[in-house]
DNA sequence: GAGTGGTCTAGACCACATT
DNA sequence: ATGTGGTCTAGACCACTCC
C-alpha cells in the first residue's frame, strides 16, 4: 500500500530533524515511540531506531527505555576536531615540513605533572624535546615523557626521519587520553627559538594518552606565535 | 549449534579492536568481509556491520564498496568536546554564577570578521558586550554579534536572567559552525577588567554559527588568567 | 507489571567501486 | 560484470525503568 519510494534513515532523520527545529515538538516533550513512528512513515521500526540513535548521538534528543524519546532543552553542541599528525598539518598549509630532535634523555616526571600522568617513581621515561618547522621556520615546540615500559621499541628509534610524533600515532596504539588547551607567554626559553618577545602569548596543547589504564606519553606543545586552531562542527 | 550466550556487537568490536591493536591485522591491510566475520562470530551479518560501522566512526579502519574494509595506517584521532553553556560550565567548578551586560546596540561588523560571519552590509546586527562572572570574579568577557534577521527574538530579549549565551542555545538552532582557538594578550581593555598585566595571555575562543547557509552569531570569549580548556577522548 | 528502547536474526535488494 | 558494504524488513526477545 506504501508508495514504492525508496526509504532512508536519513531522510526519517531530516524529517524528525524539521520537526525540532521548527518546534513542533517543543524542547523537553516526548515524541512518539518508534512503533508510531514507523507506522507513520511506513517502514520498519528498526529504520527510525536508526535515525533516532543518530540524533541521541548528536544530542538532539534523550532516550530513556519506558520512559520514552524527549526532546533535549539545551541542545549541548558538540565539536569534534581530529587530532593531526604534525607533518599532515605543516603539509596541508602548502609549506615544507621538517623537524629536529634537541634532546633525548632519561628524565624523571617534573612533580607538576604527576597528577596528569600517573606512572610509578622507577617508571622509565624518556624524554624527547623536538622543534618541528614550516618551511624551515618553527612551527610547534614539543616537550614530551614516554612510558618505555609501555611501549618498549620507542627507546631504540631514530627520530630523524620519522618524529616522535609520528612515531607513536603509527606505534602505540592507545584507548584514551586527555586534552588540554591554554595560553601563556614564550618566556626566556622559547623567545629565541620564535625570535619574539618574552611577553608574546602562545598557544599551547597538552595531551596525555593511555593504553586501557597503562600511561603511554605526555606531551606540550607550545605553538609559535599567531598559531589558531580551528575546527567545524 | 552456537552456544548459547548473549552475542552483543560490542564483544565483536572489542575483538575486532583487539586484533587490530595487536597487530593480528597490520595497518594497511584488508580485513576479512563481512560475511566471513559473521560466520566466524555466529551471528548475523548486520551485527558485524554495528562493530566495524562503530570502528570505522572512531577512524580505525575505513571502509569501501567493494574494496573491503582496511585498518587505517595512522589512525585519524578524534576529540570531541562539548561546547558548555558558561552558566553550567561555571557551576560545574563549584561557584555561583552570574553575568552583567555591558553594552547592547545596533553596530556593523568589523571588516576583520567579514570574512568568517558572512553577512550583507545592510544587515542587522546586534551586538552585545557581556561578563561572565564566577563567584563575583571576572571569569570570561563576550563581545557578540548577532543576526537579527536570523533571529527577530532576541532583539527584545532582557539578559538580566538569562545571558545571550543561553538564549541563544536554547531559541535560536543552528545546523553549522567554525570554532577557533588561539592565545592574546589582555592589552589595555581587559588588563583591567582581569586586574592584571596588560601582557597577561589569555585564551581567547571564537565561534560562528548558521542555520543552513545563514549566519545566526559571532562570537569572541576572552577567558580569565588561567584558563585551561579540558576534554577527554 | 508493563511499556519503551536496545539489540539480534535471516534474508533480501541496492549502490558503488573495482576489475 | 562482480564483489563488497549499505540499508531495509518483519519479527522476536531482552533490559531497563517508570509506575
Amino acid at each position: 500500500m506504501t508508495v514504492k519510494e525508496s526509504n532512508s534513515w536519513i531522510r526519517i532523520r531530516e524529517e524528525l530533524l524539521r520537526r525540532i527545529n521548527e518546534r513542533v515538538w517543543q524542547p523537553g516533550e516526548t515524541i512518539p515511540g518508534e512503533a508510531e513512528l514507523a507506522e507513520e512513515f511506513g517502514c520498519a521500526r528498526t529504520t527510525v531506531n536508526r535515525a533516532l540513535r543518530d540524533l541521541a548521538e548528536a544530542g538532539l534528543v534523550t532516550r530513556r527505555r519506558k520512559a520514552g524519546t524527549r526532546v533535549a532543552v539545551n541542545p549541548p553542541h558538540k565539536a569534534t576536531f581530529t587530532i593531526p599528525i604534525i607533518r599532515e598539518e605543516v603539509e596541508a598549509r602548502g609549506s615544507s615540513y621538517s623537524h629536529s630532535l634537541l634532546k633525548r634523555e632519561k628524565r624523571p616526571l617534573p612533580t607538576s605533572l604527576h597528577a596528569a600522568f600517573p606512572v610509578g617513581d622507577e617508571a622509565f621515561l624518556l624524554y624527547t624535546e623536538t622543534v618541528y618547522f614550516a618551511d624551515d621556520r618553527p612551527f610547534m615546540f614539543e616537550e614530551r615523557y614516554t612510558n618505555i615500559d609501555a611501549t618498549p621499541a620507542f627507546a631504540e628509534a631514530a627520530f630523524d626521519l620519522i618524529s616522535p610524533n609520528e612515531w607513536l600515532v603509527q606505534n602505540a596504539p592507545f584507548t584514551t587520553g586527555d586534552l588540554t588547551c591554554y595560553a601563556a607567554n614564550a618566556g626566556p626559553a622559547l623567545s629565541g627559538l620564535y625570535e619574539c618577545q618574552d611577553n608574546t602569548p602562545l598557544f599551547v596543547m597538552e595531551r596525555v594518552t593511555f593504553n586501557q589504564t597503562q600511561p603511554i606519553t605526555h606531551v606540550r606543545m607550545t605553538y609559535s606565535p599567531g598559531y589558531r586552531l580551528r575546527t567545524g562542527f
